[in-house]
DNA sequence: AATGTTCAATATGTCCTACATATAGACAAA
DNA sequence: TTTGTCTATATGTAGGACATATTGAACATT
């Protein structure tokens, strides 16, 4: 019985996955919703209509209606039956982001994923952002004189947020938010949170007088230490 | 009636949510993997015994289930019960962003997050990509001369694509593949599919011979005509 | 005309029972 | 040790039953 074999194979060959009929009915529910090109708010058929047009029993398709409803793809109401609704493409993905389930090769990806939206952030920034964020985003830095540690932590969260905030793109906001656990993580398995050279105050005060270009070459800099762990 | 106003109204106030059974049991099944910090592989409790334990019905614990094993967190097989997996974090993603369905301001959202990871990959491109990967990206540029519009798309892809690969983040490259449809819905919506001033073999001349500060401005120029529609 | 009230129809939500089916694990045979 | 056989069992599926919310309409009230 040679355990890493097993799991050597198993992973070259992939499980046999025999399809319950709950992920067919998922699968066509799927097609159809995208096949009759229905928007938003459009009326769906009653459960008991697709159970019977499938062939399956009301449970199937409420297994089925079960994960299109949890991804936000369709919403039922007690009488009226069901409707198409613009699914939220996060909230699916909330679910699954835990640092404690997620593979270890995952989370770095997830980790280095951070790193190349931190570092393509200038971009955006550079077409939306005011004045008035460079103030909040300043005060924000200045906080951290003379603070404890967990302060520092939390005030890392909200400098590096109000960045992505400053984008003016409420999804990529949406997206760091939900890494942060997985940073968190990975940092914490490191031995010690090291700093750049260039600390949030520093990046500030590029955004403020300096060019993209600078703040690039600043923001690189802030993240060096992660960078040079990358292997 | 004003049937617009009733659809912003509902927009801006949210629909009123009774949970379902099932919204809860799935709740409490991930906070019950979450707190027993089981690890992939462990079995858990066989579905009558959590519909005892819960005071629901199998039916209820069953869609519950049936959502958990659509993300991957669980895997069932006939007489073992469940163990808990390893979950694909990126699955339950694929199966919402259809183009079609989600609406225009995440739609732009998300091409616009898509700019911010191209813009980013140069300092991940730079630590890992071979010469052999130049090779390659070389020949996929190479591929676009004296062809019709159709395979330039293709071969579009495949240029960006070779791009993320290169980084060694296969959850990174996986992303790109799962916002191509987006990307390629936003750019049919676009008057004419304009390129900016470096083409593809001009990128495949700067990793060959240039720095990271030389690819990251031409990746600016090569994407600039998407820059220039933001606002 | 706008707001309240009543009411019946009905689609979803939930529970239950029953049975088919694959298969884990034990044991037998090679 | 490997391979074949058997059986108990947990999941997969079906179908019936009923509770419940809520729609949509009809009607009364302000």
């Amino acid at each position: 019985m040679n355990e890493s074999l097993i799991n050597d194979l198993s992973k070259n060959l992939g499980r046999v996955k025999a399809n319950t009929m709950a992920d067919d009915v998922e699968l066509k529910l799927r097609q159809y919703l995208k096949k009759m090109s229905l928007k938003p708010g459009d009326a769906l058929p009653k459960e008991t209509d697709l159970a019977e047009a499938l062939g399956v029993s009301r449970n199937v398709v409420r297994e089925a209606l079960s994960r299109l409803r949890m991804l936000g793809m369709i919403e039922t109401r007690k009488r009226k039956g069901m409707v198409l609704a613009s699914p939220d493409i996060l909230q699916a993905f909330e679910r699954v982001l835990d640092p404690l389930i997620i593979d270890d090769t995952t989370l770095r990806d997830i980790f280095e994923l951070r790193l190349v939206l931190e570092m393509g952030l200038a971009d955006l920034l550079y077409v939306r952002m005011t004045e008035a964020d460079i103030d909040e985003l300043e005060q924000i830095a200045n906080n951290e004189i003379n603070k404890d540690k967990s302060f520092l932590v939390k005030n890392e969260i909200a400098f590096h947020g109000k960045l992505y905030e400053m984008t003016g793109n409420s999804t990529l906001k949406r997206f760091q938010i939900m890494l942060l656990p997985v940073f968190a993580y990975v940092i914490a398995l490191v031995d010690k949170p090291v700093s750049g050279k260039i600390d949030h105050r520093g990046l500030v005060s590029i955004l403020r007088n300096g060019s993209k270009e600078d703040f690039k070459k600043g923001m690189y800099a802030h993240l060096k230490p992660h960078f040079d762990r990358l292997k």
